[in-house]
DNA sequence: AAAGAATCGTAGCCCGTGCTACAAAAGGAT
DNA sequence: ATCCTTTTGTAGCACGGGCTACGATTCTTT
C-alpha cells in the first residue's frame, strides 16, 4: 500500500530525514485521501473548506489568486513531492485563500493538518522531526513569496524582464536556458499584460541584450542586463 | 532577570501556553541578546550574517526592502511581542535578506534560531509546544505575505487604495478608523509614489467617497469603495 | 491531411501614474 | 516666540504600459 506514491513522497521535504519504511509506515495513520485530476481542472476553489494541505505525487499543479474581474496572478506552480496549502491550513484559516488547478493530468494525497501539528502514539519517535520538516517548509515557502515581492515591487517592464531573466540565468548556471512558463503565464507571474511583455522582450531583442526563441533564452549582453535590474 | 522584558514576551507568540515562570526560565537557557537602538538607526543591514531572530520588546521597527536606487518597499513594522527575521532564518538563510531600521527608540531580544529547532534538556517539557508556536508563527507570517500580494497585485492606485482602506475599515470595525502609517510609508507600502496617492486620496474625497484628514480616514461610500476594489 | 485551437509577435491609441517642483501646515528645537 | 524640519496637498508634464485587434505560426484533433 503506498508503494506508488513512495518516489514521490521520499523527495517532499516533509519525510526528510525519514526511512522508507518510517513514510510507509506514518502514511495510514494519516488518514489521508488522494484524488486524481484531469489536465485544466480545479482542485480546490479559493473559499472551500480547508483542513488538509496537499502533496503533489504526479502532474503539476498551480497556486493562483483571482478577482472577480478574471484578472489572475500565479503564486506558485508544485510538481511531484511539493506541498501546497500548508501555509493557510498552519495559520488556523479554515477556508482555502487561493484556487489551485491542474495543469497537467495529475495525483494529489491530502493531509490532515492536525496529525502533523498534534501527537501520534504510534509513531513518536518520527513526530518531532515531522514538525521541525514542515517549520522548515513553511518558512521556505514563505521566503519564496518574499522573492516574488523582488518583482512585483519593480515598477517597470524592462526591470521586471530583466531581475527574472537574471535569476533564471544565475538558477541554470548558463547564460542560455529555457523557462518552464509559457509567455501567458510568464505575464500572470509578473503581473503584466502579455502584449506589453512581449513588445518589450523584442525591443531588448532588438538591443541585442537578449535572444529568445519560444522557451528558450540566451543572455547576450549580460552587463546591460544587470544594469537595468 | 528578565522581568522588565516579561510584558512585551507575555504578548509574543512564540510563548503562548506557556506560564511567566516558564517563559523566565526558558530565557537563561536561550542565550539571547538584547539590544537597544535609537529612532532612525539601523537593526540589521540586508546581507548581514544571520544566526538569531528577533523580538520587539519595545518601541517599533520596520522591515524593508532596498534597490541599489534608494527605491524601498516596506515588508512590515512590528511592535511589541512581534516575531522579525524567523523566515529566512527557519528557512536555512544565513543572511538577513531584507534591512531592518527603528522607527522609534526601541529595544530588541534576539534569540539563537537553533535554541528553538533543536532540543534543550532543561526544558524539554516546553519544548513541543514552542516549535508548534514557531510553526504557527511562521505560517501566520507567510499568510501575511500572501496578504500584501493583494495589494501588489492591483494595477491602478484606486483599486490599491480602496482595498487597504476596505481592509483597515474592516479590522477596526468601523467604518472612521486611524492608521499607523504616515503618507510617505503608506505609498512605500502599496508601492505606489506618494504625490499620485494624495492626488488620488483627494479625487476619492471630491466624489465622496472617503474623508480624511491627516491619519484619521472615514469612508462614507462603502458600496462605492468596494466596488472599486 | 485538413480544420480548429493555442500560442506568440506586432501595431496604434490613450489613460494613468511617476516625477519634479512648490506652497501650506504642523511639529520640534533652541 | 522664532526658526528649522517634517509632513501633506496640488499642479503640469511626459511617457510607460494596458488594451484591443489582427496576422502568423505551431500544436492538437479527427
Amino acid at each position: 500500500m503506498y508503494e506508488k506514491q513512495l518516489p514521490a513522497l521520499r523527495k517532499c521535504g516533509l519525510f526528510t530525514g525519514l526511512t522508507d519504511q518510517q513514510i510507509l509506515d506514518l502514511i495510514p495513520c494519516f488518514g489521508v485521501r488522494i484524488s486524481q485530476y484531469a489536465r485544466q481542472e480545479t482542485v480546490v476553489m479559493a473559499g472551500d473548506e480547508q483542513t488538509m494541505f496537499g502533496v503533489v505525487i504526479e502532474g503539476q499543479v498551480q497556486v493562483q489568486k483571482e478577482d472577480y474581474s478574471g484578472d489572475r496572478l500565479i503564486l506558485g506552480i508544485f510538481g511531484p513531492g511539493e506541498v501546497f496549502g500548508e501555509v493557510p491550513v498552519f495559520s488556523g484559516l479554515t477556508s482555502w485563500p487561493n484556487s489551485v488547478i491542474a495543469t497537467q493530468n495529475s495525483e494529489v494525497m491530502f493531509i490532515p493538518h492536525h496529525k502533523i501539528s498534534e501527537p501520534c502514539c504510534r509513531v513518536c519517535h518520527s513526530h518531532r522531526l515531522l514538525i521541525a520538516n514542515m517549520l522548515r517548509i513553511v518558512a521556505q515557502k514563505a521566503l519564496a513569496m518574499n522573492g516574488r515581492l523582488n518583482y512585483l515591487k519593480l515598477r517597470g517592464m524592462r526591470e521586471k524582464l530583466a531581475a527574472f531573466l537574471f535569476d533564471q540565468s544565475r538558477l541554470a548556471g548558463s547564460h542560455t536556458f529555457m523557462i518552464t512558463m509559457n509567455r501567458e503565464q510568464l505575464a500572470d507571474y509578473l503581473n503584466v499584460s502579455r502584449p506589453s511583455m512581449s513588445r518589450e522582450l523584442g525591443r531588448m531583442r532588438d538591443e541585442g541584450v537578449i535572444d529568445f526563441f519560444r522557451s528558450s533564452f540566451t543572455i547576450k549582453d549580460m552587463g546591460a542586463l544587470r544594469g537595468m535590474r
